[in-house]
DNA sequence: GTTGAAACCTCAGATCC
DNA sequence: GGATCTGAGGTTTCAAC
């Protein structure tokens, strides 16, 4: 899908308030509403726009805890790591996993309500997993920048 | 402020469908639209709710590349921690920035499109940044897992 | 103090140009 | 892309529990 420069508004806008309705989203980028509607159902269509998210304060909700573990397996033949992913997609407080080329294999951001939690999740879950060579982990102290999605314009 | 069932199950739906109605979330949550909705807002008031946000593909969106670095500084006195968060805020390529405790001072997340144009950042932008003793980068080969927020319920 | 019913008003979505 | 229309949903008011 090529995109012009008001669909690149219509993203922009959008990943800043996900929320905002469809009037004002076309006074924004110029133009009435119908047409923005049909813009913004193709980019939906299109897999452009993904979905829509709340972001919720993680503390506020009981996980002021953030860590991000770099893992390192012993076999990194696909299958392997097929189910290394299969095993981390099943644990709930696992949020993030990211395959990386180099030493480390991993990359996962966790979130818990405590360190005992924390703890518990990696010596129990984490390290305990098929195929796993090393779990390296660090608390997050705190987070400076955390934007939604990537640049637009 | 406290959070009851009801709350969470709001919060919950909230994440995973951002722009679901009002009237879908009451029915969902066993509330009438009202009700409903001053809890939604509410949540939007104590900043439990922090915003809302279309998910974007970031590939459509010409980034197709994410590369996680690990950066360590020489002086990790406050003054010179902000100042290079200040600096990190100042890319736009750079998502994410997390202090971190342990050897590494900061994880970043970074996004570009194509490989030269990282490089380009990484070289211009943030070895050369003040403090910064050594970045290590690595490629993200895929992405396995990223759900948003934290795990309700 | 929170819910629910009703009224109102804005918006989403379809149709046609 | 824009104009118009209709039904659905958001939002406020107020009574009831």
């Amino acid at each position: 899908m090529t995109l012009d420069r008001i669909d690149r508004e219509i993203l922009s806008l959008l990943q800043e308030d996900g929320r905002m309705t469809n009037v004002e989203l076309a006074e924004r980028v110029g133009l009435t509403a119908p047409p923005c509607l049909r813009r913004v159902r193709a980019l939906e269509q299109a897999g452009v726009i993904r979905g829509y998210h709340a972001e919720c304060d993680a503390a506020q909700l009981g996980f002021p805890i953030t860590v991000f573990a770099m893992v390192s397996l012993r076999s990194q033949a696909e299958h392997d790591l097929e189910a290394f992913e299969a095993h981390v997609a099943a644990i709930p407080e696992i949020r993030e996993c990211h395959m990386l080329n180099g030493e480390i294999d991993f990359i996962l951001k966790i979130v818990a309500s405590d360190l005992e939690s924390f703890q518990r999740i990696l010596t129990t879950k984490l390290t305990p997993a098929p195929n796993v060579a090393s779990v390296k982990s660090s608390l997050t102290i705190r987070t400076a920048k955390s934007m939604v999605g990537v640049p637009i314009e």
